[in-house]
DNA sequence: ACAGTATTTATCCAACGGGTTAATTTCGGC
DNA sequence: GCCGAAATTAACCCGTTGGATAAATACTGT
């Protein structure tokens, strides 16, 4: 966490300061959910004073919800990266699930933050309009690849992408999640790595197996596939 | 919520009371998270004095560990009355989902404790000797209807039987429990009755088709299934 | 009856935590 | 150089909240 600096006194910095009680707050968030974090802590993280979160945001809960918006900022650019127009479908379905998986073991804070908002009922996110004007752009490209599956014959049936992109979404996140109590409840830890790769590999054969009707790695028992996510932004 | 009852002044009621408290206890950090919960809520909820929570349970975290200890139970219990050892295995398979699906619609405190607890990284499940015996008899039911699935011809693949529960689980979970977000993002209500049925009708046809390699309703646009679930306990 | 214990009520309080007030310091423009 | 707005600090306010104390009341066995 980056301290103030304070080579004589102070100096000011407000772009700087507002990025890093942001940041500070997002891992606070993620950590505590929003009625267990606290203030103080963020600004103590944040190398800033309590007043300056109130001066360069707002209250906590103002604080909330731009830490939200920018996380749902941050992986909408993330997936718009990712043209998944000219692969062939099932290496389509199959990078976004890539995509998917990666994005939240390298993001757990968003998961976190669902999460809390969640617990909210949304109330948070029904009334940013930020959020809002912001819409996934998978659904549009799950539409077309799916339908370009189904012409080109590699996919047996036409799902709704919205389905889809739950049901994609939901196989990464529960496992990630919920790891803690559900490593407990398996004694066996699913966040090492043999076990993530296991699951990857499992989530993409069990997709693409109902999709186009054919067998892959994982259900036959084959080593396990290779990541195809390289960096992305 | 069962009021006290004050007939002239007040009964003794010890195990009443526990059990008022408790479920009061259960809606209120289901509802607010382990952090939002408030003492004061739980105890008039409860019609009790505040003071009863220490009596009869302890402390706040005390009284969350046993509401969670609670939930666990009840899932228990009701998953072992399922038995799928004599059904086909693509029934079995599909009464698993039908049943998880259900029981979380049924249930929606359980998805948001098992989220408030994650949110703690599984400290208290951790400690919790009672929980850690109980282990879901799913696995094992699992193992043996794909064993059973693939001997008959039924399913084409052997699945590690935790990867499909998790896979299963989460289809439904991730769903159910983000759904507010969902809703606001895709623009429609995931909740109302269509919804719902869509839901369950997809995640069949995914895993079934998955694992089967036949092509089900959803796939092809068929009328909804009917839903498995009868009352269980 | 009555003694003793289990259960419940009525208050209290110290710490915490979000938010505010007001004073101080930096720094760009003139 | 210096003025005024912007940025930052220090100190405090005050309602909330988990938890504790002590007194009152109901029930049980004898």
């Amino acid at each position: 966490m980056a301290k103030a600096k304070r080579i004589l006194k102070w100096q000011r910095d407000p772009e700087g300061m507002r990025l890093r009680i942001l940041e500070a707050a997002k891992q606070e968030f993620a950590a505590y959910g929003l009625a267990g974090a606290r203030v103080d802590r963020i600004a103590a993280a944040a190398g800033a004073n309590k007043r300056m979160l109130y001066y360069h945001v707002g209250n906590k809960e103002d604080l909330y919800l731009e830490v939200l918006e920018g996380a749902y900022e941050k992986i909408r650019a993330e997936e718009r990266t990712l043209d998944l127009e000219h692969l062939d479908p099932p290496d389509a379905i199959g990078r976004l699930i890539d995509f998917t998986w990666n994005y939240f073991l390298r993001n757990p804070e968003f998961l976190a933050l669902l999460n809390t908002e969640n617990l909210a009922k949304a109330k948070h996110l029904k009334r940013s309009t930020k959020v809002k004007s912001m819409h996934s752009p998978f659904v549009e490209m799950i539409r077309t690849v799916v339908t370009r599956g189904v012409e080109s014959g590699d996919f047996r049936v036409a799902v709704d992408p919205v389905q889809l992109y739950i049901s994609i979404a939901g196989l990464a996140f529960f496992y990630l999640s919920n790891s803690a109590t559900l490593s407990v409840i398996f004694g066996r830890d699913l966040l090492k790595k043999e076990a993530r790769d296991e699951r990857l590999e499992h989530m993409i054969a069990l997709v693409l197996a109902a999709l186009t009707g054919k067998s892959t790695a994982a259900f036959v028992g084959m080593p396990a596939l290779q990541s195809l996510e390289h960096r992305v932004v």
